[in-house]
DNA sequence: CTTGCCGGGTT
DNA sequence: AACCCGGCAAG
């Protein structure tokens, strides 16, 4: 199908990234959908890009979820660890004697980057203190294996904050350490996803997100408004930013393109109306309520107090933002041009340049953000900002036609090579590690 | 020069 | 298969 094209792009949804919380540390989690408010989810290679996009990721461990920008995610595709500053106490992931070990962060020089860590070795008892480099730490695992199944004291914490008590299990150390010469990972079927427990965490997420709709719906008065793009919609419990925007029209159902599976985010982006915004309204979605305000806060004390009642102990759920959606009363944009829809890449690519693009825009918007919202505040500062890259139609000419022979055009893509770096090889997904076209930034 | 990756080799 | 790598071609 997709000419030339080897693999099928994957779609960003599920994709696994670290974002800082609200204790100032970063938890991995995986990204369960994407919401472009802006005027041109894509094709727009960065002009547009939108810095306004969230995401909404999940952390691991638990059912929380909170809403972030490109810029504020950390794992393939977006930023990188450069820049990033980490606190005591964070967990890290880094390879040490050949194999992923984890570690937590005891101090980190922001000018030199160096970083004390504090690594847990399995197989040894004390932990060993470490010196290494910002780069060549990790916030994701790089693979999940039974023997880093972690999910340990800090994620609790995590739990803690989302006010879920939930525990993941405890650490299971492997006692081997056996370092099964060069090869270091598993079966190449998990090499592309990159992280092996994608699946499972899909299907866990899409679980949670199908609650998460169906608690969402006292919002009866528009049924179809979730209709055209079933199956994930939008991140349901986000915070600050949060709401979904499904309240507005859904789009001609997939327009455009469709090519693989690789779209399905891409229609995430869509959904948003191709508005910029101006002022936000949120609206109460509670069955025959329109309650309507301009705060964040005032929305939820509406519908905690006329709806819900009054909390209970220890319940700090946020149930209230089920129960409202957030709409955007917008100042009218101009018509995006929405083409190559179906080349359209999750927007990430060139940190560099988007950060130049968007930095201080973004700064503004992140004030405006935080001065209405209240969930999830991220405090992150970093001058950060990457998104989309120019991105070229590749469809035709280039090496002929369809399936002719001859070499697939150079994608513009990163590559692991890029992304990770010579001294993360292990990271790279199989094929770049055998010289062969990339399948995880591939096109 | 670097980089992506094809084609073909080896294990 | 899984892996490795020479070497070509694009940039």
């Amino acid at each position: 199908m997709s000419t030339g094209k080897r693999l099928a792009k994957r779609s960003i949804i599920g994709t696994r990234v670290a974002a800082l919380a609200e204790d100032g540390l970063y938890y991995s989690g995986m990204i369960q959908a994407v919401k472009t408010p802006a005027p041109f989810p894509e094709n727009n290679n960065c002009i547009n890009l939108t810095p306004n996009t969230r995401y909404t990721v999940r952390f691991d461990g638990g059912k929380m979820s909170c809403e972030y920008r490109d810029t504020e995610l950390i794992g393939p595709g977006f930023r990188g660890m450069t820049g990033v500053r980490l606190r005591h106490g964070q967990r890290v992931f880094l390879t040490h004697n050949g194999r992923e070990v984890r570690a937590d962060v005891q101090q980190h020089d922001h000018h030199t980057d160096e970083l004390r860590v504090q690594v847990h070795t399995p197989g040894a008892e004390a932990p060993v203190e470490l010196k290494k480099k910002l780069d060549e730490i990790r916030l994701l695992e790089s693979r999940k294996s039974a023997r880093l199944a972690d999910v340990d004291t800090d994620f609790a914490r995590l739990a803690d904050m989302a006010g879920d008590r939930r525990r993941a299990s405890a650490t299971i150390e492997v006692p081997s350490h056996h370092m099964q010469g060069s090869r270091k990972r598993g079966p190449s079927s998990s090499c592309d996803l990159g992280y092996g427990e994608r699946d499972d965490q899909m299907n866990e997420c899409n679980a949670a997100l199908v609650l998460m709709s169906l608690s969402c719906s006292p919002n009866s008065p528009r049924p179809s408004a979730w209709g055209s793009r079933s199956s994930v919609s939008p991140g349901a419990s986000s915070s600050s930013g949060s709401s979904w925007r499904s309240g507005t029209p859904s789009p001609p159902p997939a327009s455009s393109s469709f090519s693989d599976e690789g779209i399905a985010m891409d229609y995430e982006d869509i959904h948003p109306r191709k508005k910029r915004i101006n002022s936000v309204v949120f609206v109460c979605t509670w069955r025959g309520c329109g309650y309507n305000t301009n705060t964040c806060s005032a929305i939820e004390a509406h519908i905690r107090n006329t709806h819900l009642g009054p909390k209970k102990e220890g319940d700090s759920d946020h149930e209230e933002e089920f129960y409202y959606t957030e709409r955007e009363v917008a100042a009218p944009a101009p018509p995006p041009t929405l083409s190559h829809r179906d080349m359209c890449r999750p927007p990430h690519e060139d940190p560099e340049y988007q950060r130049q693009l968007v930095g201080s825009y973004r700064q503004g918007l992140l004030s405006i953000q935080n001065g209405t919202a209240r969930p999830i505040s991220i405090p992150v500062t970093h001058p950060w900002s990457n998104t989309h890259s120019p991105k070229h139609m590749r469809l035709s000419a280039a090496s002929g036609s369809p399936g002719s022979p001859g070499r697939r055009p150079r994608s513009d893509n990163k590559k692991c090579r890029k992304v990770y770096g010579m001294d993360q090889r292990d990271l790279w997904c199989t094929q770049c590690k055998w010289k062969k076209a990339c399948t995880r930034f591939g096109d």
